[in-house]
DNA sequence: GAAGAATGCAACTGCTAATGTTACGTATGG
DNA sequence: CCATACGTAACATTAGCAGTTGCATTCTTC
């Protein structure tokens, strides 16, 4: 896998759970069908049921599943879940300028990018997770 | 610095010659605002100037400046002179997979990701890096 | 209650991308 | 002809993330 997986990761398993929402995974299938490793698979989702969007379950019969209907789980939930701030986050340096110009402009060049990720929030609330899935999938329970 | 600090850059950059636009800068005097290194804002910049939005001259009264107005310079001219791809790029991994099912859906999410990346790109389009500049800045020729 | 199966969590490793750095070539102007 | 500045390549350093291992905990089933 490379760079940012964990948004992929994210859509891909709610993608599947969506198509079968009763069935209940392990880590471990969902991360054999992800081509990655259990515990990666636990602590991305386990961002996602902090969120409420997912529960999990221990002990022998456990695993994941839905906490709530595919069709009112939107990527904005995904994205925010994860923490992800794509845009917003490429200010994070700061660090104590000598200028009172240079904050000035810092202070705006972030209002400016929050401005721009609170968009694509909105941008992202528009799309369900019943709409990242292939239309017709006869295969979604594998 | 820190992370994709490039866009970061390039905006605070883009914002000070915005505010004295004949004024011709060093990469050298650039990356000492910016607290980087002269190679590391030539990088950069030179990305700009490939996308035609600065224009550099070699020599001793060499240096920087825009190659256009700074009110005809939107973001979204930046971040596609970048190569940004916030968004659209988390997928970059792909790899075989044995599943045609799997290769659906991933290809499925990769379109989804890439209209959410077209959006930002249309929201970035509204904004002028002269919006991207304190109001009343006295001092924007320092 | 013991065994097995699953998550939860912490610590560590290894890899990769990005930044930072150095060095040298090239062009320009005084 | 020399100082200055960009252009570029090569290398070093760093930060973040996936991957891995190990162990505790919880739940089901026998």
């Amino acid at each position: 896998m490379k760079r940012n997986s964990r948004l992929s990761l994210a859509l891909h398993t709610l993608s599947h759970m969506a198509g079968d929402p009763n069935r209940v995974r392990t880590s471990a299938d969902i991360a054999d069908h992800a081509g990655t490793n259990p515990v990666v698979v636990r602590r991305v989702l386990g961002k996602l049921r902090e969120a409420g969007l997912l529960t999990s379950e221990k002990g022998h019969a456990g695993g994941w599943r839905l906490a709530k209907s595919a069709e009112s789980i939107t990527l904005a939930d995904v994205y925010l879940a994860l923490n992800e701030q794509l845009v917003s986050g490429v200010t994070e340096d700061a660090g104590p300028s000598h200028c009172s110009v240079e904050t000035g402009l810092q202070k705006r060049i972030a209002e400016v990018l929050e401005e721009i990720e609170e968009s694509l929030v909105q941008r992202l609330r528009e799309t369900s997770i019943t709409d990242v899935h292939p239309k017709s999938c006869s295969y979604c329970d594998n």
